[in-house]
DNA sequence: CGGCATCCCTTCCGATACTG
DNA sequence: CAGTATCGGAAGGGATGCCG
């Protein structure tokens, strides 16, 4: 999800590896888009957004737990893929507005089932997880 | 996603600071779920057994650049979220095949549907990008 | 208000070696 | 075959300070 890095000693993902890039495209469709949007932050990111575009600090204050620099990283990571806008009032204080594009909005309709899972089983994981840690 | 551990200084989230637990129940559900199944592993690992039950090794065959040792940890991770089954068939060799519980099932709808979105989207998402980059 | 740059500690994770 | 243990480098990300 990051700007290009170059790797130094250790490679993240084997078809990166030079001379193994399977030719560029055929590289696992998920792989790819988790690697972008499966990060910590971007799904909450784009769950906030899909109502109504929102202003930079809303969305920190919506968002629990994210501080400024990573909510500044991922929306700039989201706008960089297609996925969200960016817009600036030239106001004094400025105003910038963030909101979903058409891309956007249709990968929020997925993820918001996955939210819908995440609401409605989330008890079930917890009790499988204590039910699990007595097992030993 | 990984097993307890004890933070020294700096503490992942906000809501987890001392005496701003949010009584331990209410935290948002999708970043509780996404903290257990949104790493870079867990979604991949799900689609895979998706179709039927499927062996160690034959996983880390199937989940290209995988790990050994993220792939254990992954579906340790997993069974203990009530999400996978672990089934040992003492021959010898041991056979460890792993496979969805119905909870795992049942994550698996929502996260087929992302997968579709990825494979339907992917190229938009390239295209955007490159664009992004060469504007600046 | 909405950023960016730097510092620096923490966590992740691949590589490697060893076991039942 | 299916793991476990350990190590060390790489990456993640919070805190802080400065800016238009």
């Amino acid at each position: 999800m990051n700007a290009p890095t170059k790797p130094t000693t250790a490679v993240p993902l084997l078809h990166t590896t030079p001379g193994f890039e399977t030719d560029g495209r055929s590289t696992c469709p998920i792989r790819e888009v988790l690697d972008r949007v499966g990060d910590t932050w971007s799904i909450l990111v784009i769950i906030n957004l899909q109502e109504q575009p929102v202003r930079f600090n809303a969305l920190k204050r919506a968002i629990e737990g994210i501080s400024q620099r990573m909510l500044t990283v991922t929306l700039r990571s989201l706008e960089r893929d297609g996925l969200v806008t960016r817009t600036v009032r030239p106001t004094t204080p400025p105003e910038v507005e963030y909101g979903l594009t058409e891309l956007g909005q249709s990968l929020a309709v997925p993820i918001a089932s996955l939210g819908g899972w995440a609401a409605s089983n989330r008890d079930n994981m917890r009790q499988a997880r204590e039910a699990f840690d007595l097992g030993t």
